[in-house]
This record gives C-alpha cells, structure tokens and sequence, in this order.
RNA sequence: GGCGGGUUGGCCGAGUGGUCGAAGGCGGUUGCCUUGAAAGCAACUAGGCUCGCAAGGGCCUCGGGGGUUCGAAUCCCUCACCCGCCGCCA
C-alpha cells in the first residue's frame, strides 16, 4: 500500500505505474485526489464540531457537582437550568456531527478501498517494458547441456522411473496434483532439508508457518482484494490456504514494533503452497511444472529502507548459490515495469534450463517490496537513534520452488540408460545414493 | 463445543462514569556527576489523521465493531484473540 500524500504528490508516477501493472478499473486517480478533498474538508468540519462538543460536556461536570451540593430548591433549579441549557446545545451539535461524521467516513472508505488496489511502484532501475518478452537477462551461469543422446522429458523421466504418479494425483484430487513415490519422494525431502540448512548457514531463521491463515494476513502481503481468484478458500472458518511461506512469514511481525538495531531480520521457511491457477490451463501443464499444490523453501528479509536495495542482491545471491551448489545452468533476469508483480518494486527471477524441454524454468522470484507490504502489515521499527517510526522494507525470494527444481535436475542429470544423478551436495541426504532408478 | 477469567503505550502494570491519552515501573534519549563505565540525580519519551510558513492548535485511538450517557479505558451488546477447567481428538 503506498502512502496517501506520496500518491498525491507523485500522481504521474503512480499512473505510470498503474499502467506498467494494468490498469485497474477499482482505481481513478482524479477521484483519488478528489476524495482525497472531500475527506480532509469533512475531517475539519467534523473537528471544529467535535471540539465545540468536547467543551460544553466539560462545562457539565462541575455543574452535576453544585447540583448535588445545591442548598434549596431555588438553588438547585437555577443549576439544573444551566445544565439543561447546555444539553440542548449539546444536541443541535450533535446533529450536525454526525452528518460530518458520515461525509467523512464515507469519503475515507472510499478512498481506502481504491487505495487497496493501487500497486507499488516499480524502482527507477527497473527497465521498461511489456511483458515478460522484454525481462533482460541481467547474467548467466552455467553451460547448458548436450546430450549424445534424445533426453527424455520431466514427466517421462519420473513416470518411467516410478518416481513421479500424476495420473494417481488426479484420481485422488484432480488435474494438477501428483504423487512423488520412492526415491522421488526421498529426493524432494533430501532437497528440503538440503536448502534449509544452507540457509540456516548463511544466517536465516528457520519458521514452519502455518498454512492456513486469516484475511487480514493476507492482506498484508497485498494478495487480498486483488487476488482473490487465486485462493483455496474454507468458507466454514474464513481462512485461507497459503499460495507462498511469503504471506505468513510476512505477517509474523504484522503490527508490531521492531528495533532498529533487530534489522534485518532473515527467514526461511519451508511450506506447501497452494494456488487455483484459475484461467492458467493451457501452457506448461503437463506434469510437474504447473500444479495446485507444491512445495516451497522461501527465504525473508526485513530491512531498513537504507539497506534494502543491498539486502536484494544478497537474498538473490543466496538464491542462486543454490543453483550454482546443485550445478545446474541458469540465467537471472530482471522483471520490466509491464511483468512486475503488484506488490514488488523490483524483482529478479531466476531461470533453470530444462534441456529436454528446452526452456528456462522460473525456480526463484527474488523480490524488493520496499515499504509497500510493511504499510500493509502495519510493521514498522523505531530508529535508534530517537525519532518516528519507521515501515521496515520487506523481501523475499523463492530458495527454491520445488517441483521445477525436481524437474529440470531430472532432465540434466538423466543418463543415457533413463537413471538420473543425484548431485553431490544432496548424496549425504539420501544415505549416500548416487543414482536414482527404475522402481517399483 | 460448554463454562469461567482476561486483552491498557516499545514492554510490564494501575486505573469501575468527568479533573484520564492514561499513575508507577522497565526500556530509550539527553544532561549532571565520573579518567571511563556502573550506580545515583534531573528532564524528556505512544500512535494516526488534520489545520498552520512556523510557533502551536484540533480530532481520533485503552483488542475490533456497535450501544447507553451531556460525558466511557470504566456500564451494556457483539466479534476476535489469550489463559484456565470440562468434553472431543491426531
């Protein structure tokens, strides 16, 4: 959410963002400003009154007191005069409080709701563009691989090796869900772990989130209102299944009051993640690369707005020496203006050439939100030195997404004879197996 | 799910109708003292909105919402959450 008096002082800025990010029909900038008017004039009418009232009921007081130790009947009546003298007054104003009082919160609803839906605006080194066809790529890593032989796909690979069911996964849930069995499992568990702990080495905060969470949390994070479609929703008890460890971790600290000498604060978190993919079908939805549900190892920063920008390359960095730790090529590119999430200022995604596809395969979205979740989530921290609170600056990154990771380790690790390679970082994770085979 | 007790500032905690945006303490900032530190002493120290060039005002906020009242942290209703006991349960 970015701040009233930012948005009116940076209207072209905000329009051009609102452009880049599709314009939305729940906001109109002029009506914004123009709302904007019509709250401040109602507020100070509204006090100006409330003032007024404010001082007739101070009045009354000390008068209650000399009614009750009023001596005679003509004393008191003279006292009860005056009380009753000022209650009247009391409300004529009340009247015209409360037609104040409604102008007002009718003018701040407003303006709140259209507020909701107004994305951050992209960082000035953000490039412009269209679409994801105009995201530069800002660096490679890796070569991507030649095989002497026709490589199999992700998901001929893991059924012919019996480690991936995805017809079963539709039997038991519906398209878009799979079983992972045998050692396709254990990979996925030696993975989890495997990240995890590199994380933990480089200095993050493990947390196991929960995985559903209530409206306000993910509010937070901004994928309410605008994202509702997306969400599993349990209409019984209004809570929602997370799409992203993002959006709990990000409420962890939601309204409180950090100190600035706790900055930053680093997380990761392993979760499943949970998303509708409503109006997805069509592209990438054979096998594991597009599903509903999945497993997730997010990484988390809050920061002070000085070192956020800093702390993005770092978090992306973490991201991707995972990459370089499992040897598998990648390339990073930077998101344009016209590809750049609603919440995010700038974001970096991190791509794994899946040879037998012949894409790269977003594993890792590595994201600035500035102050734009913060404002949200009511987080804020009191600068060291004395002064007003400040919104912490909120980031994330994906470190990493599972089944694509699955995937494209599949694909570039397969041999000739179908088995694939188990990485040498993660062989300790699986008791020291160095490939995986056909199984039962 | 049932019954009972709670929710007050960065934190702890007092406060049962006006003099309360709120005692006291902790923490923090500054000053004095000290070679330095500690201790001690003193002052300051909630947030949001709004008016104003500023100085300085005004309004709102004691978990959320609603009500009673001229006036609510305080009384009533309701929702959420926390604690305890009972029931059910991986």
């Amino acid at each position: 959410m970015l701040d009233t008096k930012f948005i009116l002082a940076n209207l072209e800025q905000v329009r051009r963002a609102l452009e880049a990010k599709g314009a939305d029909a729940h906001v109109d900038l002029e009506k914004f400003a123009e709302l904007d008017a019509q709250r401040r004039q109602a507020q100070a009418e509204n006090d100006r009154l409330a003032a007024e009232k404010n001082k007739l009921s101070k009045l009354i007081g000390p008068l209650m007191g000399k009614l009750k130790a009023a001596a005679g009947d003509a004393a008191r009546a003279e006292a009860q005069q005056a009380i009753d003298a000022l209650k009247a007054q009391g409300a004529e104003l009340d009247a015209r409080i409360q037609e104040q009082a409604f102008a007002f919160a009718k003018a701040e609803t407003q303006q709140d709701r259209m507020r909701h839906w107004i994305p951050n605006v992209p960082h000035e080194s953000v490039p412009g563009g269209k679409s994801a066809a105009d995201n530069p790529v800002v660096r490679t890593w890796g070569e991507p691989k030649r095989f002497e032989f026709k490589p199999k796909y992700q998901y001929e690979l893991g059924e012919d090796l019996g480690i991936l069911d995805c017809a079963r996964g539709a039997k038991v849930a519906g398209s878009g869900f799979y079983f992972l069995c045998g050692d396709g499992a254990r990979l996925e568990r030696a993975l989890v772990a495997w990240f995890l702990d590199e994380h933990r080495k480089a200095g993050y905060r493990e947390v196991l989130p929960p995985y559903l969470v209530n409206e306000k949390t993910l509010f937070g994070s901004g994928q309410l209102p605008k994202f509702l479609d997306q969400m599993y929703y349990a209409n019984e008890d209004k809570l929602f299944a997370i799409p992203t460890a993002e959006v709990p971790v990000t409420a962890f600290h939601r309204d409180e009051m950090l100190a600035e000498r706790d900055l930053p604060r680093k997380f990761c978190a392993f979760s499943a993640c949970f998303r509708r993919e409503a109006g997805g079908a069509g592209a990438d939805t054979r096998g594991i690369l597009r599903v509903h549900q999945f497993n997730k190892v997010e990484i988390l920063k809050y920061t002070t707005p000085e070192t956020s920008w800093a702390e993005h390359e770092s978090l992306t960095a973490d991201a991707e020496a995972l990459l370089q730790k499992l040897r598998l090529p990648y390339r990073a590119i930077c998101l344009c203006t016209g590809d750049l999430g609603f919440s995010a200022a700038k974001t970096y995604d991190l791509e794994v050439w899946a040879p037998a596809t012949g894409k790269w395969l977003e594993v890792s979205s590595c994201s600035n939100f500035t102050d734009y979740q913060a404002r949200r989530s009511n987080l804020r921290y009191k600068p060291d030195g004395g002064g007003k609170p400040q919104f912490v600056h909120t980031l994330n990154g994906s470190g990493l997404a599972l089944p694509r990771i699955q995937a494209t380790l599949w694909e570039h690790y397969q041999q000739a004879d179908g088995s694939i390679v188990v990485p040498e970082v993660l062989r300790p994770y699986l008791g020291g197996q160095e490939q995986i085979e056909k199984q039962p």
